[in-house]
RNA sequence: GCCCUGGUAGUGUAGUGGCCCAUCAUGUGGCCCUGUCGAGGCCACGACUCGGGUUCAAAUCCCGGCCGGGGCGCCA
C-alpha cells in the first residue's frame, strides 16, 4: 500500500542516493513490454522516468500493470536504482503501483503517436496536446516573457491596472464589437483598453499598463488573428514627442526577451529557439521612407500604397538583410491612413503625418502606438471630423477638461509577441484555449 | 466581406469514374520475446462528412448543407 511518504518530481529524484525509497506519480506515457520484463515510461511535468517490472517477481500482477492503459495517472513508491540507460539517469524498481486514475480507450489524440494530428483535432482535445513537452514549453516560455514584461514595468514605476472589459460603447469608431446583454442593456466586449488608459492619466497616474484580453468580432481568418487576445498596453504622461514613446517601447522589448534568454535557455533549447534581443535604440523608418524602400524592390499597388502585409514580410527581410536586425519601427504614419484614430496627435509641422508607430517583428506587426492629442478642442475637432457623436463619449471627453497632461503609449499583442519570439507557425499554438471565427470551445 | 482549399478507421494518410466489400502508417486487441527507449516479430480489429443529383457503375463528377485549413482586407 503505497505510504504517507510525500510525492516527489520526477528531477528531484536524480538527487536521491542510490536505493532510496521515494514516490514518484505521473501518467503512463507507454509501456514496453519485453515479456519477462516491462518498463514504463512515466511523465510529470519536468520529466519522464522509468519503472521496471519484471514478470517473475510479480507473477499475475506483472500482467495487470503492463496492461494499464495509456496516460492513465499513476502513483509509484519504490527504489531508485541508478542506471546510464534512462534520461534522467536513474530508474525506479516499484514496491507499488497505484492507478489514481485510469484512462479511456482509445485516446482521441495520442500524446506520444508517431503521427501528427491536424489543429482542429488537437485543439477538440487541448489538454490531451498539451501533455506533450513540447506544446507545454510554450506556456512556460510565455509566462517567462510575462514575468520579464512586469519586471520591466516594475522597474520603470508603471502601475498595472485593470479596466473594465464590458462597457457600453466601443473603444473606438467603426470597430466590430462583440455585443453582450447587460441586465437587458446593450454593452459590448471592450476591443481595447485605449480610453480608460488616457482618462488614468488625467487622473494622475503618470504611468500605466495592463496586460488583458481584448476582443474583436472581426471575420479574419490567418494566422495572426484570434477573436480574443491578450493585449499589453501602457501610457505614459509628461512626454516631449512620440519618440519617448519608442524608446521606452525599445527598452521594454529588450528587457523583456532578455529576461527570457537569462531565466529559460534550456526550455528555448527545447524548441530550438533563438532569440534576437533588438540593439537601441531600435532602427526607425518613417512611412514614406517604408514605401520608397518596397518600391526599389519592386513592389507595385493597385491603389494608394501602403505597407500591406506583403509589404511588411518584404520589409522585415529588407532589415534582416541590410541591419541585421529582426526589429523596425514605421514611423509617422500618415493621417488619412489613422483617420478612425481620433485620439491621435497630428504632427504640428505637417498635418498630413500622425505621431504614430507599428514596432515590426519579424515582417510582422507587433505593436501599434504614438503620442496622443491631448488638447481637449483639437481632440474634439478630430472627432467631430469622423462623424462622432460627442455626447456618447462625455465620460471620456471629460478627463480633457480639467488639465490632461501630453501622453503616449501602445498596445502590443502578446499573443503575437509570443508567436513570433518562438517562431510559432499559428498564433492559436501560444494561446492555451483560443477563440477565432468558428471556435468557441472547449 | 472577398478569394483559394480540404473533409477516407481512434489518429495521420493513399486512392480523383469500374483495377477499391478501399492503401500504408500509427493505434487498439491477441500471441512471442529479461534492458527497451521511433523496440522487434506474427496475427487480428477498425473508415469513404451529410443530403440530393448525373451514370450501367460514385470515395472519385455536379449542386446544396454542415464542419475545417489558409490568403487578402483589417489589425495586435
Amino acid at each position: 500500500m503505497p505510504s504517507t511518504m510525500k510525492r516527489i518530481r520526477s528531477t528531484d529524484a536524480v538527487e536521491l542516493e542510490n536505493g532510496d525509497h521515494c514516490k514518484l506519480a505521473g501518467w503512463l506515457q507507454e509501456v514496453r513490454n519485453l515479456g519477462g520484463i516491462a518498463f514504463l515510461k512515466v511523465r510529470d511535468r519536468y520529466g519522464v522516468f522509468q519503472v521496471v517490472v519484471l514478470k517473475k517477481e510479480l507473477g499475475d500482477d506483472f500482467d495487470h500493470i503492463v496492461n494499464i492503459p495509456r496516460e492513465s495517472v499513476i502513483t509509484v513508491e519504490g527504489k531508485k536504482q541508478e542506471t546510464d540507460q534512462t534520461e534522467l539517469g536513474y530508474e525506479i524498481l516499484p514496491i507499488s503501483i497505484r492507478i489514481d486514475s485510469e484512462a479511456h480507450k482509445p485516446l482521441p489524440l495520442g500524446v506520444v503517436d508517431k503521427v501528427d494530428a491536424e489543429m482542429g483535432t488537437r485543439f477538440d482535445n487541448r489538454f490531451l496536446d498539451l501533455r506533450k513537452e513540447e506544446k507545454r514549453t510554450i506556456f512556460e516560455l510565455r509566462e517567462t516573457l510575462l514575468r520579464g514584461l512586469r519586471d520591466f514595468f516594475a522597474k520603470e514605476n508603471f502601475i498595472e491596472i485593470n479596466t473594465p472589459k464590458i462597457a457600453a460603447a466601443g473603444a473606438e469608431g467603426g470597430a466590430t464589437l462583440f455585443k453582450v446583454d447587460y441586465y437587458g442593456r446593450d454593452a459590448y466586449l471592450a476591443q481595447s483598453p485605449q480610453l480608460y488608459k488616457q482618462m488614468l492619466m488625467g487622473a494622475g497616474f503618470e504611468r500605466v499598463y495592463e496586460i488583458a484580453p481584448a476582443y474583436r468580432a472581426e471575420d479574419f481568418d490567418t494566422i495572426r488573428h484570434t477573436s480574443e487576445f491578450v493585449s499589453l498596453d501602457f501610457e505614459m504622461s509628461f512626454i516631449d514627442s512620440s519618440e519617448d514613446v519608442m524608446d521606452m517601447t525599445g527598452r521594454m522589448v529588450e528587457h523583456s526577451l532578455g529576461y527570457v534568454v537569462e531565466h529559460s535557455s534550456n526550455m528555448l533549447e527545447k524548441l530550438g529557439v533563438e532569440i534576437e534581443i533588438p540593439k537601441d535604440p531600435i532602427k526607425r523608418i518613417p512611412h514614406h521612407e517604408c514605401l520608397e524602400i518596397l518600391e526599389d524592390l519592386g513592389k507595385t499597388w493597385d491603389e494608394e500604397p501602403d505597407v500591406d502585409t506583403e509589404g511588411e514580410k518584404m520589409l522585415g527581410l529588407y532589415v534582416k538583410e541590410n541591419f541585421d536586425t529582426e526589429f523596425f519601427f514605421i514611423t509617422d504614419f500618415p493621417s488619412k491612413l489613422k483617420q478612425n484614430t481620433f485620439y491621435a496627435m497630428r504632427k504640428d509641422d505637417e498635418p498630413s503625418l500622425t505621431t504614430y508607430f507599428d514596432l515590426e517583428y519579424k515582417g510582422q506587426e507587433l505593436v501599434s502606438g504614438g503620442q496622443r492629442e491631448h488638447r481637449y478642442e483639437v481632440l474634439t475637432g478630430q472627432m467631430k471630423d469622423l462623424g462622432l457623436e460627442l455626447e456618447s463619449f462625455e465620460h471620456y471627453l471629460k478627463s480633457f477638461k480639467y488639465g490632461m497632461p501630453t501622453h503616449g503609449g501602445i498596445g502590443l499583442g502578446l499573443d503575437r509577441f509570443v508567436q513570433q519570439m518562438l517562431d510559432l507557425e499559428n498564433i492559436r499554438e501560444g494561446i492555451l484555449f483560443p477563440r477565432d471565427t468558428s471556435r468557441l470551445e472547449p
